[in-house]
DNA sequence: GTCCCGCGGA
DNA sequence: TCCGCAGGAC
C-alpha cells in the first residue's frame, strides 16, 4: 500500500535533533526536567545527575501530598453526556473528534510548558547531528531498538558506548561479535534480545537496503523488534515523513481516559495501542500526529500517571470524563497471583 | 497471554 | 525487599 512517500512529508518540525526526538518519545524515559513539580521553588539552577534522584524523591512526596484535593473537584464535574462526540465539518468524511480537544491539547501543553524543556541529551544530540544521513538514520533505528522500554539515561549510555566502539553502522555491527554488542549495550531493558535483533537487523539493512534503513513502514515493521510504535517513530524521525502517529501506552492511556477514542462503532475503550492510534487517526488533525507524543508522555509521566493519576493538579480535569474516578490501582487489581490471570486493563 | 530485562517505586 | 512496568515476538 504505501511505499516511498517522502514528497507527502507534512510539515513537520525538521527533525534537526533526532536523538533527542527518540528520547522524547521514548515511554519509559524519565526525563529529569520532566519530573519536575511545576510549584517547584527553585527551578533552572541544574543540569545533571544529582538532580534526578532529588526529584524522583520529590515526586513520590507530591503523590501522597494530591490526594486531598481530589475531593474538593468532585462535585464540580461536568456530566459525562457532555464528552459525546460530535460531527466535524470539512474533513474527511467520516472523522469525528470530541468536543474540547483543542482546549484539552493547549491546557496540557500550559501545564507542560511550567517545566524546563525536557532535554536530557547526554552528547547523543552533538553525535546524531554530526553523522551523515545514512548513518544518522540507522542510529536512529539503532536508538529506536534500544530505547524500548529502557530509560533515556540507560538508552543514550548504550548509544554512547556503540559510537565509541565504532558500531553505530550496519556494516560494522554485522562484523561484530553479539556478545561484544550485548556487553556495549548492557543494560537496556531485554539486552538479550536486543543484541541478537539488532545484528539481524543490521545484516538486513545490509544486504537489502546498502546499509541505509527501510524507507517505507512495512518494510520497517518487517524487522524484528520494531514494531508499530517504533516503525512509526522512525518513519517520522527518520525520514521525516508521517504515516501515522506514535502510539505508545501513555498516548494510549490518556486517549482513553479522555475518551477520545473508542472500539470501531461502540463506546468501549480501545483495548491496544494500536487501535487506539488508528481511532485517533480517524479525526486529529495531522499536523498534531507528531507533537502529540511528546506532549502525552511528558504529560503521562508528570501528572496523568498510570496509577493515581494528580487530577486535581490536572488544569484540564474538568474535560475528563475519568478525571477523580481512578483512585486506586487503575488496571490490573491487587495481583491476586502470577498464575492466575490479570484480569487485564479492568479500568 | 507470556516471556524478555533491569530498575524505580511502594 | 520485591512487585510491576512496557514494546515486541511468539
Amino acid at each position: 500500500m504505501l511505499s516511498l512517500r517522502q514528497a507527502n512529508t507534512l510539515s513537520v518540525a525538521v527533525a534537526r535533533t533526532q536523538f533527542n526526538a527518540i528520547t522524547m518519545y521514548n515511554t519509559r524515559s524519565f526525563s529529569s526536567k520532566s519530573l519536575q513539580p511545576k510549584r517547584d521553588p527553585n527551578p533552572g539552577s541544574e543540569s545533571s545527575g544529582g538532580v534526578r534522584v532529588f526529584v524522583r524523591k520529590r515526586r513520590v512526596k507530591e503523590t501522597v501530598e494530591a490526594n486531598p484535593l481530589h475531593e474538593q473537584k468532585l462535585s464540580s464535574l461536568p456530566d459525562i453526556e457532555e464528552f459525546a462526540y460530535k460531527k466535524v465539518d470539512g474533513s474527511a468524511g467520516s472523522s469525528e473528534s470530541p468536543v474540547h480537544w483543542q482546549e484539552v491539547l493547549e491546557g496540557i501543553r500550559k501545564m507542560r510548558s511550567f517545566e524546563d524543556a525536557p532535554v536530557d541529551t547526554m552528547g547523543c544530540e552533538k553525535a546524531g547531528s554530526v553523522l551523515p544521513p545514512k548513518e544518522r538514520r540507522f542510529a536512529v533505528l539503532v536508538s529506536s531498538l534500544l530505547s524500548s522500554q529502557t530509560k533515556d539515561h540507560v538508552n543514550h549510555g548504550a548509544i554512547q558506548r556503540l559510537l565509541q566502539n565504532g558500531l553505530l553502522t550496519a556494516d560494522a555491527i554485522v562484523k561484530a561479535d553479539e556478545e561484544t554488542i550485548k556487553g556495549l549495550i548492557y543494560p537496556v531493558g531485554f539486552y538479550t534480545r536486543k543484541a541478537s535483533n539488532l545484528k539481524k537487523v543490521a545484516e538486513i539493512c545490509l544486504t537489502k537496503y546498502d546499509g541505509d534503513i527501510p524507507s517505507s513502514l512495512e518494510e520497517l515493521l518487517s524487522l524484528p523488534g520494531i514494531g508499530p510504535k517504533m516503525a512509526h517513530l522512525v518513519m517520522n524521525v527518520g525520514w521525516n515523513n508521517v504515516q501515522g502517529i506514535c502510539v505508545d501506552t501513555h498516548v494510549h492511556r490518556i486517549c482513553n481516559r479522555l475518551g477520545w477514542v473508542s472500539r470501531p462503532g461502540t463506546k468501549q475503550r480501545t483495548s491496544t495501542p494500536e487501535e487506539t492510534r488508528v481511532a485517533l487517526q480517524m479525526w486529529l488533525p495531522k499536523d498534531e500526529w507528531v507533537p502529540i507524543n511528546p506532549l502525552l508522555v511528558g504529560f503521562g509521566q508528570t501528572i496523568c500517571t498510570p496509577l493515581r493519576p494528580r487530577c486535581g493538579e490536572c488544569s484540564v480535569s474538568e474535560f475528563c470524563p475519568s478525571a477523580f474516578k481512578e483512585t486506586s490501582s487503575p488496571s490490573s487489581k491487587s495481583k491476586k497471583s502470577r498464575t492466575s490471570k490479570k484480569l487485564s486493563q479492568g479500568n
